[in-house]
DNA sequence: CTTTAACCCTGGAGGC
DNA sequence: TGCCTCCAGGGTTAAA
């Protein structure tokens, strides 16, 4: 289940084994993804060189020049990992680029969540694609503060943790760093978006900064080669789970049992004691606003 | 506009 | 042992 540290990994991997690279054939045995690969792609990418990946989100930016930039998005079961040139291909080995270097990606993705779409555009321009468009600030850019998050969580009455998942404001907090983020910055994830307070915007900055960071620290370390390996993709997060997939589980700070909900049809796990729903407060809302009809 | 739910797909777990 | 049902996940899209 890729997240956003995965994918920031999944992307350094990429850099370090096939950047600046010409792309000696690209190779697609599965067109069926999220959407179909167009057919033509392959010829589109001849002649062309990896100059760089940048990522966006969870989505992966392979400039290619001088053609374009290909999005690519891991969904929930996909993984790029980098294999001998000529080995086998497994099930649900969907395509592969093969480098001048010597380096072949493969793209697996058994649930075929994951999308490969090609944007006749430079990775700086890509940000202009529709899929792009609408993401939120990235969670680790100085756009991402205290005052940008209570705007876009104003006058909502979503839940705050469908709200951070929706990834309109703030980008990369997936289902499991939403219930660790929110159980950091003891915020309730039922409570309304627009009644989070100034202070509560303000832990819940800081939670995801550091929630990602730890993630995309321990993928540092243990998963050092995750692009160059064959390892378990993910097996290292649950390491640092405090609270997800722990219902019934005592609390790791006040050790009253874990919760389970669902939101969105989607689990959601807290704390009922750390994380206890904020009470609303109309009148002092009305009184600083005179003016709103 | 906002909010909700269905959908895409497969592997794994649990029930019988 | 096998067959059935349910669940997990991201994110787009359609519907309310």
């Amino acid at each position: 289940m890729p997240e956003l540290p995965e994918v920031e990994t999944t992307r350094r991997g990429i850099v370090s084994m096939a950047q600046a690279q010409p792309l000696v054939e690209m190779t697609v045995r599965e067109r069926r993804l999220r959407w179909p690969i167009a057919p033509t792609l392959p010829s589109a990418l001849a002649e062309t060189t990896l100059v760089d990946c940048h990522r966006r989100g969870k989505y992966l930016l392979m400039r290619f020049d001088p053609a374009g930039t290909l999005l690519v998005h891991l969904g929930m079961s996909g993984s790029i990992r980098t294999v001998p040139v000529d080995s086998l291909w497994r099930a649900h080995d969907h395509v592969q680029w093969h480098f001048a270097n010597g380096t072949c990606l493969r793209y697996h993705d058994p649930r075929r969540f994951g999308a490969i779409i090609w944007h006749p555009a430079a990775a700086g321009q890509a940000t202009e694609h529709p899929l792009l468009a609408r993401l939120g600030v990235e969670p680790f850019d100085a756009a991402f503060t205290v005052d940008h998050l209570l705007a876009g969580l104003k006058g909502k009455k979503v839940a705050i943790k469908q709200a951070l998942l929706a990834g309109h404001i703030v980008v990369g907090v997936g289902n499991i760093y939403a219930s660790e983020s929110l159980f950091r910055a003891r915020v309730h994830p039922q409570q309304a978006a627009g009644e989070v307070s100034k202070p509560q915007a303000a832990r819940l900055v800081v939670a995801i900064r550091e929630t990602l960071t730890d993630a995309l620290d321990s993928g540092g370390s243990t998963l050092r080669d995750y692009v160059n390996s064959s390892g378990e993709p993910g097996a290292y997060f649950t390491l640092h789970a405090a609270v997800y997939e722990k219902q019934d589980k005592p609390c790791p700070v006040c050790e009253r049992k874990i919760r389970r909900v669902v939101q969105g049809q989607r689990a959601t796990y807290f704390c009922p004691g750390c994380q206890r729903l904020r009470k609303p407060n109309p009148a002092r809302k009305t009184a600083n606003n005179p003016k709103k009809p």
